[in-house]
DNA sequence: TCCGCTTTCTGCAACGATGTACTCAGACGA
DNA sequence: TCGTCTGAGTACATCGTTGCAGAAAGCGGA
């Protein structure tokens, strides 16, 4: 059997309640007292038993991260860095997939996940505003990287807009006039997709340009997806200059197709994605993409979910964060 | 406050005791009796604090992972499939990042997050077997990926050897002659970097050929680290017509700074990986590589695990579960 | 001297579940 | 008819903490 408080106590000489009084920083006991304890802690190696305290005090010191595959790129380095600032600040990260499914993404949001956990890290994907609304239960909950934008909800976020523009910007200054767009549909204007394809129609307002929706094809967000998008494209013969994939896997799948067929990549298309996991710097060529700020996102939601759990943050209405982006030119879009 | 098994109890009129009874499918209760404690359930929308089970009967039914970093594409694959292999089990998967430092993954083994879990999947690297058998404590442990050949511990893992001498047999059949290695030092003889090394020796042996250390260059076993590595070789004027990386991130780097570097691959150079991560496939030109199974790696890790947990693998000895490998030959090294 | 306040420490209940031991009918066999 | 056995359900203690209330001792002020 482990060593318990009571154990500690009886080594120590001293009651159950003086150890807990002293594991909690209680400001009224002797250093003499504390000192006892403390040796005895050392001397028995007793470590508290956080299922007890977590049923006691009803905080775990976990919190949920909610994403829909960890074995995308873009989630495991997020989930990484969500995991280590977390660490410094005394709490954990427990995942869970999603699978992108409505009903996971529910569950998730009100069963016995949340019940283990002191908040939420939650990205949705299939759940609508309303629905979040309503199953949320009371405990915090910090949306990430889904732009829903509802003041109900504490979000950090990425310049999605701003990035896809700037972006854009850059392959029509590198003279491309026919930006083909993989990753979404015409009408898409909320989430991701439909925020990073804003960005682009307003970039090629900005220029002048008409905007030509035979070049926005829809795709999963996954190389492979991003690799039959081009290759449906090139099949149809559309005329295209560049591609713009709207992360970085889908650029990837992209670029892979595109050089397979034997399209020089960028002589003949350029390439530009979104998210800049660490892939793309050594893809060949390396890819042009946006560094959308991921450390300053995991530093600030897990800042920002701890400050609510542990009741620091108090603003009635939902926090909104939107974090800087950097573009990276690399050889894929100089 | 949430709702307690008490008010389940009161409002269907039995006893607490009995609403745990019929949660615990205890064999003898009145089919009427159980369906009043069911009604009463879906009624209130109870659901079982895991907390208050925990603490009560010892058991969490979540897994430990410790691995070195979630951000490393493998382990992010790995962890995936590992979440969604216990989950059918009813089963979570808490993970913990040792950032391959030895302090990390002490604590891993021994503190509070061994506590909290009810088993442990480990992969050690800094940590020796007699570290590990001194300090794992009596919770079952599954050791993972790394070959600690220990008859004292469980273990799944890959073919390492063989996937090696057989990838290496391909390279050689193809009429590579001088295979420069990446990610390892002349005198590794354990752990992944040895083990695959000596595939390595083995198939050069059995094709007569002569082992030259000269080529044997050590990498962190990342993409970095497979970058700088293979500027090391090309610097110092090797000669060299195949690229060996000992995971797919050295290769994939290797790759990238080969071309930067207007080396053609395959056509001058050779590469080939290890781990069949998802990017591989989609490299240009696509990477050779072997994939070690990570499907049956996954299964075969959690079944046993469990096994061990529920009392129902009961081998005295540790369990030794060797994967079956397949190579992947891609564009890289055809 | 007595009161009230602060400092230091203690005991008991409680968090919400499960295990053990028990009660109480009713059935069964001798 | 009696004792025993089995089925069905209950009461209470328990897991290891923390919150709350209170007790004892020391101290200063009136």
């Amino acid at each position: 059997m482990a060593v318990t408080m009571n154990d500690v106590a009886r080594a120590a000489g001293v009651s159950l309640k003086t150890v807990s009084n002293v594991l909690n920083d209680y400001e009224f006991i002797r250093p003499a007292t504390k000192q006892k304890v403390l040796d005895a802690i050392a001397e028995l190696g007793y470590e508290a038993n956080l299922t007890a305290r977590s049923l006691r005090s009803g905080k775990s010191r976990m919190l949920g991260l909610v994403l829909s595959d960890l074995s995308v790129p873009y989630y495991a380095e997020l989930a990484s860095r969500l995991m280590t600032v977390a660490s410094a600040r005394g709490y954990r990260v427990l995942v869970e997939q999603s699978a992108a499914e409505e009903a996971n993404e529910l569950s998730a949001l009100q069963g016995t996940f949340r019940q283990l956990t002191d908040g939420l890290l939650f990205t949705p994907l299939t759940l609508g505003a309303e629905a979040i609304a309503h199953h949320r239960g009371s405990k915090p909950m910090v949306m990430l990287g889904e732009h829903i934008d509802d003041p109900r909800f504490d979000l950090v976020t990425m310049k999605n807009v701003g990035a896809a523009r700037a972006l854009t910007a850059h392959l029509l200054a590198g003279d491309r006039r026919r930006i083909a767009v993989i990753g979404a549909s015409e009408e898409d204007s909320t989430g991701s997709p439909g925020l990073r394809l804003t960005g682009y129609r307003e970039a090629l307002a900005a220029a002048g340009m008409d905007f030509d929706p035979s070049l926005i094809v829809p795709a999963e967000w996954r190389r492979d997806g991003g690799a039959s998008a081009v290759g449906e494209l090139l099949d149809s013969g559309a005329d295209f200059d560049a591609v713009f994939g709207l992360n970085d896997a889908l650029a990837l799948g992209a670029m892979h197709e595109l050089q397979i067929r034997g399209v020089n990549v960028p002589a003949d298309v350029a390439v530009a994605g979104f998210d800049d996991i660490d892939e793309a710097r050594f893809a060949s060529p390396s890819l042009t993409t946006v560094a959308p700020g991921m450390d300053e996102i995991a530093e600030r939601s897990i800042a920002l979910l701890i400050d609510r759990v542990e009741g620091t943050e108090t603003a009635e209405q939902g926090v909104h964060v939107e974090v800087e982006f950097e573009l990276r030119i690399r050889a894929s879009a100089p």
